[in-house]
RNA sequence: GGCCCGGUGGCAGAGUGGUUAUGCAGCGGUUUGCAAAACCGUGUACAUCGGUUCAAUUCCGGUCCGGGCCUCCA
């Protein structure tokens, strides 16, 4: 079996994968502000981080998986305001939107789920450090950053400062004393949410979380750090300004990966520019199964284009998968397997693989269905038995399981005294009904259509 | 304006310096009372122009086109 080989935004290369600690894995990705449901885009890291860190949890004994939630941002105070409910609410019912698309989506609870909110001390903590060495300055009742002090700023995202600052388009605010420097804590009004500080009532700025939560939960150095390719600037290039400084480190983490955009007709799925699909609105269209699968089909680092097509195109590569290793029970997923993961996690590779297997099966050249069920489950597919997957729908029913038995038995007893006409029109019936019936040696089965 | 990424057959989407990706769709078969499923056969795909090479879709350079970042964003 070979090595988890990963592309590492900080290198832009792939590289072999070595943990700090030998056989514990640390990894942190961004999860999300809680102002509102999460949508398709959101969900592909989700989606792509949870099968990394079930590849992980595969070849190390240990595995610490640290997401955060952010309930403090000033777009939650405007959502609750416009809302008329208090931030309190809107978070609490935000998160629980968001738990619900991870189950549907298949996407396992992380380690740690640490909210800001919860962490304002160590923030504070860590801005008094960054004051103290001279990597941090108050104006104007803010904290800010000052990003000079830090020699390699600019690493990740590769850029300079001098790119930064001539195609800045950010207004830059007069207190500051570099136009790059960013924000580590500021002001509140008294209507704002807010916590005392040395810098008087306050809230933190938005990269500040990341770094005092995985350094508590993970150190002030860890492995992997994930989140979405529009993140790497200015959000992890400041997180790695903040965390290295304060810490006296020369990394942060060891790897930064990054996924790709969902796109819509070729462009960003973004929430601003109200281009996005709720993964509550794609969840009354499809099974959470085939949309997973759809956020796998495509290389985790390129654009993947979202629509209904891609989706029902995924349920059908499912349903062909599910024919064949549906009622198997799961052995161990092989070794040729965890490898195409290994190699930078490619999944469109791995679910080729699926389907080759899929293939000799049913010519029935190999005994693969309990292999495939396997390392489909690690991929956090086939959860479902076939009769789950085939019978079940959310959204009827107009027609009783007993009711389709019946049914099938009528069209039994036609078949066998020929009258194959009245067995047709049962049949034609049913398939009305959005029942289809399959006919084979052993007798008649039924599925959902 | 600066910087970055990508252009693969009808669609989606891997990969490779010389040999079948895979899925869906299409066409022709086998099978089947019907309907499916499944299997077999079937596609002269790698934006464009040059260069390197015995050989390039794969490496290098130009061009065109698309997308992204530089502001909140997964």
């Amino acid at each position: 079996m070979s090595e988890l080989r990963l592309f590492n935004t900080l290198r832009k290369e792939k590289q072999a994968f070595t943990p700090i600690t030998p056989n514990h894995v640390g990894i942190y990705a961004c999860g999300p502000t809680v102002y509102d449901r999460i949508h398709v885009g959101n969900a592909r890291p989700l989606v792509l981080f949870d099968i990394l860190v079930r590849l992980l949890r595969k070849q190390y004994k240990q595995v610490t998986y640290v997401r955060n939630i952010t309930d403090v941002d000033d777009k939650i105070n405007q959502r609750s305001l416009g809302l008329k409910i208090s931030i309190d609410q809107l978070c609490k019912q935000t998160i629980s939107d968001f738990h619900d698309d991870c189950i549907a989506l298949n996407v396992a609870t992380p380690d740690v789920e640490p909210r800001a909110t919860e962490h304002i001390k160590e923030m504070l903590q860590m801005i008094a450090t960054l004051i103290q060495t001279g990597h941090a300055y108050e104006a104007a009742g803010h904290v800010l950053f000052s990003v000079e002090t830090m020699a390699e700023y600019g690493k990740l995202s590769g850029r300079s400062m001098d790119e930064m600052i001539a195609g800045a388009r950010v207004e830059v605010a007069s207190y500051k004393k570099a136009p790059a420097d960013f924000v580590l804590w500021k002001p509140s009004d008294a209507d704002q949410p807010g916590w005392d500080s040395p810098y008087g009532r306050g809230r933190p700025g938005w990269h500040i979380e990341c770094s005092a939560m995985s350094a508590k939960y993970l150190g002030a150095e860890f492995d992997i750090h994930a989140g979405g390719l529009d993140l790497i600037f200015p959000h992890h290039e400041n997180e790695i300004a903040q965390s290295c400084c304060a810490h006296e480190t020369q990394k942060m983490a060891q790897y930064w990966v990054h996924n790709g955009y969902v796109t819509v007709n070729g462009e960003k799925m973004s929430k601003s520019t109200g281009n996005f699909v709720t993964v509550k609105e794609a969840l009354s269209k499809h099974r959470g199964e085939s949309i997973r699968y759809a956020l796998m089909a495509a290389h985790y680092r390129a654009p993947l284009d979202y629509s209904d097509a891609q989706v029902l195109e995924s349920k059908q590569a499912l349903d062909r998968l599910y024919r064949v290793a549906g009622e198997a029970i799961a052995t161990t997923p092989s070794a040729e397997f965890i490898d195409i993961l290994n190699d930078d996690l490619n999944t469109p590779q791995a679910l080729a693989f699926l389907h080759q297997k899929t293939k000799s099966v049913n010519k029935g050249t190999h005994d693969a269905a309990g292999e495939i069920k396997a390392c489909a489950q690690l991929l956090g597919l086939l959860s479902y038995s076939s009769q789950e997957w085939f019978q079940f729908d959310d959204n009827m029913q107009d027609l009783t399981i007993e009711q389709i038995e019946n049914q099938i038995e009528e069209r039994r007893i036609a078949r066998l005294n020929k009258d194959f006409s009245k067995a047709d029109n049962i049949r034609q019936l049913l398939v009305q009904q959005g029942i289809e019936l399959l006919d084979s040696a052993d007798g008649t089965s039924w599925q959902r259509k």
